[in-house]
DNA sequence: TATGAATGAGTCTTCATTCAT
DNA sequence: CATGAATGAAGACTCATTCAT
């Protein structure tokens, strides 16, 4: 394969599992046997790097997330559905996501940010956003959930849990969660909250 | 102040905000008006530095959380809303919290995270699995919440909007929104789920 | 001596013998008995050492070529007089003025070039050439003669004969030039010229 | 053209422009057009590119200079005159000759110095000095100057102010002067002095 | 001729750490 | 307690050079 696109795989790898802060370039390149040298070579210096690994490897992600939306054709049910599979679909297939998306984008003086800020599919998000207000208008939704922070709590469903995996993986109990399970705990407790709902009466004991 | 005590504050506040790895002991250090050697003086060196941060800044937060867990006496959802709102109000005193936490803890390759691990109230998460679980099979729970990721489920919608915040307060719609909402948002869709729930009807196209 | 000063004192010497372009600061640092990392600590980078030359080392030079002129009592022939002999005596004290100021402010892309000029007396350079062309118009300079340029004339006298002593001292006839010597000849060709004036008669054969 | 022309043009006129030692060999070849790599194979090292320059640019200009003399039928005034108007030539023609000659020739460290040193017409340079010595024997030249400090003293008054044309074309006073200028006042200031000759009388206060 | 890929060596810079005072 | 001086190690980046094609 591609030298380039080698590094930019081994990058986002390791970029992923330790943080872009704690990655020297040096390491990148060990892991994709060259010589820091090439790094440059390809992307000139560490900045660019961070550049190609926004374009080259998030910005596929997104789009494979959002793209696919048809705000017109579907329920907010559907498309909420639909985001989380999605999402759980390229944190599955490239597992490196959730941990880089966390820490390098979510998360204050994350270094991917500012980079990713300016090619999020802000419209995209502007039309989810308003498509559940008007179903709330309309009396879909809960009455105290907030249209806007819905889209900050399906990553909070998703993203979270899967970058958070490996610690929970430790504990006994939760040694054998899959993604599927994963998936459909997002869902359903999106969907229909933890409890069940128990008509006319109050949620005690 | 104690300049022990300044260092530790400006510490968590610096690692916050630009990440540990990203944060050399000479800022913490300048930020807190003394110099580096200091830092040494007071905490031998950086590991012991991320030690007293767990210790003295980060446990007695996971204790606020935790401690007042009354699971014999409360429902599921109580204790649900009981820990919402104590980690709402542990981050809104100190705001630093989610980013730190999620940066550091929960994701792969955190700093803190093998520190934070052995510190953990196992037993008190175990409880509140167990607890959860047991509401499963009383019909409690909705059927594909699965109970032992109940716990991570609620730092997700947490934390992490809390950490994201200046993201999406950046956002023209989202900008007015505060932390009570965002507690509230949390509280209802762990209860409610999004949608209101219409009995024996499926969803509207 | 402190070592600062003698980081300095280095760095002119080394700047002059080998360019500064060509000299790494790891050789200043050990011609001077430190590590590289001092002169870091000492001037933070590589561009402020190199401002601090300018102001620690080069500066007070050109203000003891310039303070001490009196351009209202002095004839312009004593002004230029003065010059010379200052400009000597700064640079046998300091023998590596010469070539650090050819190669590093004269010269086209000299790295001292620009931090100088925003530093150069101009209003001394003004009233020299002010001064001289008031003399022009009286008659005392030759006719041919520039007066903006005698103060560069004079610099190619001097600076540029000492900045190239290591070139002709090889040769043979020329190794045993002093500079008294030197000092005496620009003195002498700045004052009458070459040869020796034939009144009334014209410089042929 | 020739490539290999071309390279070295543009080689002495980044050199000129900004030294040697600062001009990497992969910027002399794009702004020729062409790779790094064809640099070396038309010069096989950076070492043999220098030799190059000195044989293939410079040296032709020292010819120019030198070859045209002929000491014998001409008196030492219009050796120098002549000596003068040839190096200006040179330099109106070539506008990097003044900057490569002082930085790195004249200069102490200059990169060309000892390549240059081997090839200068040392016979010529002898005869002049010859010559002028003669003179001086002969009561031509004025008491103080020494001849063999005369071709030193020329370059100082052509080259210098040449090279240093950038810096003082800013001063406001300055900006008009032109080559035709600068010959002249070289050649009057070496062959009258700057100053009117008043016979028998001395410079007033 | 001409190039892209690749590298080793060197340079600047940062930083945790130590230590004498 | 507190600091300034000092350092070694590591990391980003540059660059001359080589080589297969």
């Amino acid at each position: 394969m591609d030298a380039r696109e080698r590094l930019l795989d081994t990058a986002v790898t390791l970029f992923a599992k330790e943080g872009i802060a704690a990655t020297p370039i040096a390491k990148i390149a060990s892991h994709a046997g060259v010589t820091a040298a090439m790094v440059h070579y390809y992307f000139t210096n560490r900045e660019r790097l961070l550049d190609a690994v926004c374009e080259e490897r998030l910005l596929r992600n997104v789009n494979a997330v959002w793209a696919p939306l048809a705000e017109d054709k579907e329920s907010a049910a559907e498309l909420v559905r639909g985001l989380v599979q999605r999402i759980m679909r390229a944190a599955e297939t490239q597992p490196w996501l959730p941990s880089l998306w966390l820490r390098e984008i979510v998360t204050e003086g994350g270094q991917l940010r500012e980079r990713m800020l300016k090619r999020l599919p802000l419209g995209h998000i502007q039309k989810f956003i308003t498509h559940l207000s008007a179903a709330k208008r309309e009396g879909q939704l809960s009455p105290a959930v907030e249209p806007r922070l819905v889209f900050v709590s399906l990553i909070g469903l998703t993203l979270l849990p899967l970058a958070a995996m490996n610690i929970w993986r430790r504990l006994p109990l939760l040694q054998d969660v899959s993604y599927e399970e994963l998936g459909r705990h997002a869902e359903a407790l999106l969907l229909h909250g933890l409890f069940v709902q128990q008509p006319k009466s109050q949620r005690r004991r």
